[in-house]
Formats: structure tokens, C-alpha cells, sequence
DNA sequence: GCGACAG
DNA sequence: ATCTTGTCGC
């Protein structure tokens, strides 16, 4: 109670069925500032596997902001009824995903989704999807490379370079802490890319991997 | 045809 | 993602 969804579409599609979709729902991204005035609720959102797989468990984690502590979370638990496919990760997970933010009592300013945004091969990522079935402000934290080349990245917590694709600028690769593998960030929905970056450093706290992130993955996961 | 390939 | 112990380095 809590959540409305702003748009809808079916699940059960074959791999180029769910291609085709992604190019029709990519027209409602909208790469664009509008967060609250006041964001004081920022989540995180992971995915994990149970039973070899046969059961995905998505969980959210809303924290305080800017004090990062946990103030709600949710966990939904569903048959897996896609498989992995690079380019198509959110036909896997968001419906897992979906089922968990239905179980939150007040949805959060600002969604961090595990996986790319906009730095995706049709730019759809699992961000941008989520974000616009939810019209949620959502951004993309990956923990690895989908798509694009980049610079080396200073090795200094806040420096990042531009991800690029096709002379596109899709994302940034970001350093959020010395000595560690940088993160691919990318806007999702209703954020700019410049904006996106400030947010991730803004919601980690002295890790690799921003605190919201943290949190559901420790309640997705172990 | 040969690699690359979010989680 | 998941299957899995100890081990290298700050």
C-alpha cells in the first residue's frame, strides 16, 4: 500500500518478444532532474536466488536521508520464470522487484537499482525499467560492464569518466572508494547523469558499494 | 565466424 | 546470481 503503478505490460514473453518491448518502453525515459525538492528517503534494491535458482527473492531497503539508517524494508519471494540473458536482466527481475515495493507503507524519492540505467545495448536497463513502470526516480549502479569503453579512472573516491558507446555518453564509471574496482553508474529514470553520480557518493559511506545497495543485498542475500 | 556479455 | 575455504594485504 503505497506504490502505484504507472504502467503495465505482460511478463511472459520470449527473449525478442521482450527486445521489441524495450524499444517501445524506452520512449517514457525521461533522463531529466525531478526528484523531490526534499529527498529524505533514498532505496536500494537487490536481487538473489533460492532453491538453484527456481525462486528469485528481491528485497528493497529505504533508508534516512541524509543519515543513510534503515527505516522500512521488504522481501517477495517468486518463481523464476526467466532466464538470465545479457541485455534483457529486467524481464528476470522486476517482477520480483515489484511484489517487494508493493509491501512498502510510503515509496521512497529515490530508487538505487543493482545493474545498469541507460548504459544498456537498446538503453533500457533494469533502472529505466523499473522506473518507468513505477515513475519512480531510479538510477543505475552497476557493479560491472555491460556496454562501452572509459578512461582509466583516477584512483581517488568521487573521480569518474565518462562511459561511452556508439559517441554516446551513457554513463560514468565511478570511484567510490580507493583502492577498489569502480562502479558503472547510469540515470534510470527522471535524473540526469550528472545528478546520478552526486546521489551514489551522496548514499555511500566510506564502501565500495553505496549503503542502500548494501542493505538489500544483505536482505536479498546473505 | 569469433568474442563480449548487468545479475 | 550461485556453488564454496582459506588466504593475501592494508
Amino acid at each position: 500500500m503505497g506504490l502505484k503503478l504507472h504502467r503495465a505490460h505482460p511478463w511472459d514473453l520470449a527473449p525478442a518478444q521482450a527486445m521489441a518491448l524495450q524499444g517501445r518502453l524506452r520512449t517514457w525515459v525521461r533522463l531529466v532532474d525531478e526528484l523531490p525538492a526534499e529527498v529524505r528517503r533514498v532505496a536500494g534494491v537487490d536481487v538473489g536466488f533460492e532453491e538453484r535458482g527456481a525462486v528469485t527473492r528481491a528485497a528493497i531497503a529505504i533508508l534516512s536521508f541524509p543519515e543513510l539508517r534503515l527505516v522500512e524494508s521488504a522481501v517477495a519471494r517468486l518463481p523464476t520464470a526467466f532466464p538470465y540473458i545479457p541485455g534483457l536482466l529486467s524481464f528476470r527481475e522486476v517482477p520480483a522487484i515489484l511484489a517487494a515495493l508493493e509491501k512498502i507503507c510510503q515509496p521512497p524519492d529515490l530508487v538505487l537499482v543493482d545493474g545498469q540505467g541507460y548504459a544498456h545495448p537498446r538503453r533500457l536497463g533494469i533502472a529505466c525499467h523499473l522506473g518507468v513502470l513505477t515513475e519512480l526516480p531510479t538510477i543505475g549502479v552497476g557493479k560491472t560492464r555491460l556496454i562501452g569503453t572509459h578512461p582509466p579512472v583516477p584512483d581517488q573516491r568521487g573521480a569518474w569518466v565518462p562511459l561511452w558507446d556508439h559517441g554516446e555518453e551513457v554513463g560514468a564509471v565511478l570511484r567510490t572508494r580507493p583502492g577498489t574496482k569502480p562502479l558503472f553508474v547510469s540515470a534510470g529514470h527522471r535524473i540526469s547523469l550528472p545528478s546520478a553520480v552526486a546521489w551514489v557518493l551522496r548514499c555511500s559511506a566510506g564502501f565500495r558499494l553505496p549503503e542502500t545497495t548494501r542493505q538489500a543485498h544483505r536482505l536479498a542475500s546473505g
